[in-house]
DNA sequence: AAACTATTTATAAAGATTATAATATAAGAA
DNA sequence: TTCTTATATTATAATCTTTATAAATAGTTT
């Protein structure tokens, strides 16, 4: 599965004329395997080992790339930094305010809202956001054993 | 209708134990009145008339206040710098791509996704963010005009 | 292999936000 | 009203994320 997403974005770039380097095989395959939505520095710190001199605005550059090229989402929420994230399939993420966990759900997507926005205001509406927020189960059982 | 919001916005204070300040005061007046989801530079920079002497950190300190007490919304988009909105009534955003404007409209709320969302994950949830993005009227006009 | 162009690196710069410490002030008590 | 005290403001510096720049490197095409 993984292996299916990581050649399928491979031939993305390919497609698009985007040189396929080491460091941005790196940076693809490890955002595909990580489920934890990461930072750019995260992305740095992991593939420290693999590329001691690799610059953080390489990572910086590449995620903006895969960005453009719709194979990665930007996820901006309050906290300082950015999130990104593999786009695979419509889903959605529930974030945490405890502990700042984000965990996907499936949801069939918005367009009623979307047609109902467009209609409203006059917009031409080509996409929306949406995360939903509370407590996850671990945050919770913790203040119970308060 | 502005003067009601002001005057419950300064009751909340009130209520909460937090000091009533003219930069306070001001800055409460201003987002009220303004339609455009300024950002806390924009603040300063509009209340530099009135208040030659304050500084940025007692915008942002303040904005911080009014969020953790429930009257302002921080919008965290992709750009730089947050956006900051009077809460009033539920509504949500349509976001212009391509000159930034933010324009409001009204939809019913999202109970459902938020209902499925906690079955699924197990969270407990305590709210959502949704937004629209597409391309305001007038920048398609722009467009056809080429 | 040579040439061309995109990419990486290293570094500096920019920009937003927060921290700190000294000063000033709002709000309640005397 | 004046006094008192905790809180807020100011000025400044520091931090942190992200972007810009220019030189060096490495893919790709001929």
């Amino acid at each position: 599965m993984a292996q299916t997403h990581l050649k399928e974005a491979l031939d993305t770039l390919k497609d698009t004329g985007v040189r396929i380097t080491p460091q941005r095989h790196a940076i693809l395959e490890y955002l595909i395997n990580s489920m934890t939505h990461p930072t750019a520095d995260d992305i740095y710190k992991a593939l420290e080992g693999t590329f001691p001199n690799m610059s953080v605005a390489t990572v910086y550059n590449n995620l903006r790339v895969f960005r453009e090229v719709g194979l990665v989402k930007e996820l901006t929420y309050g906290d300082s930094s950015s999130r990104f994230d593999f786009v695979t399939t419509q889903h959605y993420h529930v974030i945490c305010e405890g502990c700042g966990k984000i965990v996907d759900f499936h949801y069939p997507g918005l367009d009623e809202v979307e047609q109902l926005a467009a209609h409203v205001t006059g917009f031409k509406v080509s996409h929306h956001r949406m995360e939903v927020y509370g407590e996850c189960p671990e945050c919770s059982k913790k203040k119970e054993m308060h």
